[in-house]
DNA sequence: AGAGGTACCTGGCAGC
DNA sequence: TGCTGCCAGGTACCTC
């Protein structure tokens, strides 16, 4: 489901029902997820006040006096708000109650999803710390995306997709944004001019921005913390859309796999960038 | 150090 | 109808 879109959505959702709200009781039915989930996680956690949640890359921080609650959605997370108690579904993990009686439930059916605890500060963490700056702010800009890419040799998608130069790019965007930027996905990161770096910036900014104005995206099965779906779907320009034509100049769109990720392109539109054109 | 592949897990769907 | 194999929105970790 989630990339960075349908993480801020989750979180806008989750935020008014949360915040200063105390945790007063932690039922976990699942502690396998990607990582297990800590065994006193529920007696750690009871009683403490959710101060703030933020978002650091498609991380959710609940963050409390004692330390901060790190939640991932996975592939196939879903946090939801429940304002009176319902009877668990298969892939229910975990509900907090809140002191309000407002229930946050965790749902994950491919358990690729994360809850963990940590008192250490939370940018010195293992999973937190070495994340690249976030696509909305001004720290990601042309000139950052462009040192980064000096002598890379990954394609450009896998490029943009990797957290560590920048987060919350998953794969439905990467293609997206690659479209807008008229920029071929296996171009070689490090061969790209500043003129496509800034197109690159551009597009990802935007598609993001748009993205989440539509409440994310929804595929299959992403729901936000009301249970509603996202409508950026219909926004989508080549994600899906392989062996269908070019909205822009109806030529069939290619779709192939790169980091065995599915990855659409329009070969008329987007050109690949000449080595040391710069 | 960088690039590429693997693993985690369930569900849905196409093909036989 | 039922089996098999493949695919899916993520990402840490392993090997070369």
């Amino acid at each position: 489901m989630p990339e960075l879109p349908e993480v801020e959505t989750t979180l806008q959702g989750l935020l008014p029902h949360i915040k200063h709200q105390k945790m007063v009781q932690i039922t976990v039915r699942q502690f396998n997820l990607r990582w297990p989930i800590p065994q006193n996680i529920a007696k750690i956690i009871k009683n403490q006040e959710i101060n703030d949640a933020t978002r650091r890359g498609k991380y959710l921080l609940l963050a409390t006096d004692k330390g901060t609650l790190i939640l991932h959605l996975g592939m196939s997370g879903r946090l939801k708000i429940l304002t009176q108690p319902t009877p668990a579904q298969k892939h229910d993990h975990i509900d907090i109650t809140l002191a309000n009686q407002k229930i946050i439930r965790f749902t994950d059916p491919r358990r690729f999803g994360a809850v963990l605890w940590t008192t250490q500060p939370i940018d010195q963490h293992k999973l937190i710390k070495h994340l690249g700056p976030e696509p909305l702010n001004t720290g990601f800009s042309s000139h950052y995306l462009f040192q980064q890419a000096q002598k890379r040799n990954v394609p450009v998608k896998s490029f943009i997709m990797d957290s560590k130069i920048v987060v919350g790019v998953g794969n439905i965007y990467a293609n997206e944004a690659l479209f807008l930027a008229q920029i071929h996905p296996m171009t070689k990161a490090g061969h790209l001019t500043r003129e496509q770096h800034k197109r690159l910036v551009v597009a990802i900014k935007k598609i993001l921005r748009a993205a989440i104005k539509q409440g994310g995206t929804t595929l299959k099965d992403f729901l936000n913390s009301e249970g509603k779906p996202g409508y950026f779907k219909f926004h989508l320009k080549v994600y899906g859309r392989g062996g269908l034509s070019c909205f822009d100049c109806d030529t069939i769109l290619e779709e192939i796999r790169l980091g065995q990720r599915s990855t659409v392109f329009c070969p008329a539109c987007q050109l690949k960038a000449v080595p040391f054109e710069n």
